[in-house]
DNA sequence: AAATTAAATTGAAACGTTATAATTTTGAGG
DNA sequence: CCTCAAAATTATAACGTTTCAATTTAATTT
């Protein structure tokens, strides 16, 4: 170790030069590329990215930044990100914020010293100032579920109304009419998309919107557990919940189990996300799968467009459809077994 | 961006050297220091670390290998390693290989060729060549939940032959005989560790070993959910069940809930690590924790002890305690609430 | 076989730092 | 005010690449 080019260029008798144009594919003769192979191979040599990437100002890094390492869906979409980016060879520093913001602030700042090509934020990092510096710097980014107001940046999300439309319509074809649902954060991107959908369904298939029934489970299970003790605790409790995530179904689906509820005898339930544990619950969930590989693939794929410098369609809405799994949790309200 | 210590040199009417000592904190005339102070802050100068890379061969990075990105217990600790290791403004390379060996090693190459300063190894990184190679080449290495045979590391475990000796006493104490283990994977190195501690705990006890109770759950929620299934189908189904890791748990605990059993009536459980969906699960469980925080600390400590070239006490084996706490799944067998 | 063109290679200057030897400045002592 | 040492600064050569003008070598044409 500890070679360099110009340990090979001695060895193999020819100029750095024509050791560089050989890492890098251009022609040469014949014979001097066998050398130079040759020389590689007999003294181990490793190209030093870090020189490589002081001379042409590329790190063939790029960050990444979520709001924590421990949110499954984050880590899910980044896993099939680190996949498509690392054909071409780049790397990924993946840096989390703990919902801090001064963090993420220095998270970006951090990325930027460490000269970065691109960037891909996930939802929440609504930090304008950096994502404004960051372009001005040239540096692409891209967003996953979020837009960023007031910035023009290329962004993958998931249909989500069409999503939550067609959930809550499930539930509607089946008969029902008081359906709750559970949702992310109030104001939050995501999920004013999804309660979009939501009211749109109702609204299409003229059913009163019942406030009591909107309800906001932060995303977490504890919240998501709170939120279907409250929902029963109404005096017209609903017969169906459509439930906008991960977290949140997995707490609602212990509130159900300690209350004895049977689903879908006693409620129907459709919910975001597929989940390990879901192969395990019984009855099976109907659920929305959201194509997580292609969610990923997609961010990587622009953003290594645009550091390649192709600059076309900018900025770029791609909206990816979801999937619906048909699960045995949906049944006609009011109805029982036999 | 884009200025570099020459632009600084030049505004503030000194060398660059000048400049490189402001930066690294050297001692210099007041004077000067005000000088390129200003001119710093005038042109916004942020130093390339890149640069600075190749100059002192140290990338301020070291690499992480985890096997998944979406293993929680990994991803914890992972967070608390990053915070250890960025106050002293070192980032981090994270990378899973998705129990791919041949990926695996691909990262670790990939690592090396980012000229990482370190390296952290979770468990089941056993690929040897590599580990033998980063070592070779000064890389310092700290393997997390594992022991590499045959390899000297500094590692970080936690107490696991402790905790599970333990666990399974707690079972003892309130009578149980009857004990069963769903255990991670056989032939792992935690497992066997784990197993080991639920023997000896038996066998002070006097209790005999029952090979039926001694399940493989591979880590898996699935794997949980069949262990439990299959205890409850022996001639004499054990009354109290020990999982020893998280998914497991989820698992087990599906399938409880489908078969209607109660716990702590029918079955008392203890298990392994804290996870967000316990708040909510009621009754509340009795459970081992591990230091998720403490063990990220050390991993990072350890290893920028050694980036530094401080050797004494390699290699290191740290043992962090774990705590249990208590829930109220465990009662005394058969006995009924009133 | 000479002349022309094309292809391949070389050597040296970058990239933005740090380290070091050489130089200048400072300050104390006589 | 000169001398000499100590302190501070400068200029320059690295670090391991790439790039590009200049040069050499090979291939083609006449």
């Amino acid at each position: 170790m500890g070679t360099t080019m110009k340990d090979v260029a001695r060895h193999a008798g020819v100029s750095v030069g024509t050791v560089s144009r050989y890492i890098n594919g251009y022609r040469l003769k014949e014979i001097n590329m066998k050398k130079v192979k040759m020389a590689i191979e007999e003294l181990g040599f490793k190209e030093n990215i870090i020189a490589k990437g002081l001379k042409n100002k590329r790190s063939m890094t790029i960050g990444v930044v979520i709001a924590s390492l421990t949110d499954i869906f984050s880590t899910t979409i980044v896993t099939s990100l680190e996949k498509t980016i690392e054909k071409e060879n780049y790397s990924m520093m993946l840096c989390d914020y703990n919902c801090n913001l001064d963090r993420l602030h220095r998270k970006i700042m951090f990325l930027q010293d460490r000269m970065v090509d691109g960037v891909v934020l996930f939802a929440g990092n609504e930090n304008k100032e950096d994502v404004r510096r960051l372009m001005n710097n040239e540096i692409p980014v891209v967003v996953i579920d979020s837009n960023i107001e007031g910035i023009e940046t290329d962004r993958v999300n998931v249909d989500n109304v069409g999503a939550s439309f067609r959930a809550t319509e499930k539930l509607i074809h089946s008969g029902h009419e008081r359906i709750a649902v559970i949702n992310g954060t109030k104001g939050d991107f995501i999920a004013e998309e999804r309660l979009q959908g939501y009211i749109s369904a109702l609204n299409t298939y003229d059913i009163t919107i019942n406030d009591e029934y909107i309800r906001y489970g932060n995303y977490s299970s504890i919240g998501g557990y709170n939120c279907l003790m409250e929902l029963l605790e109404c005096k017209s409790p609903p017969t169906s919940v459509f439930i906008t995530n991960y977290y949140m179904t997995i707490g609602a689906i212990t509130a159900i189990n300690e209350l004895d509820i049977k689903i879908p005898r006693h409620l129907s339930l459709i919910c975001f996300d597929r989940f390990e544990i879901m192969d395990v619950i019984k009855p099976s969930l109907t659920f929305i799968e959201q194509p997580t590989d292609r969610i990923g693939e997609m961010a990587g794929r622009i953003l290594l467009k645009r550091i390649k410098g192709d600059m076309s369609q900018f900025p770029m809405d791609m909206r990816i459809n979801t999937r619906m799994v048909m699960g045995k949790s949906i049944a006609p309200p009011g109805v029982t077994d036999h």
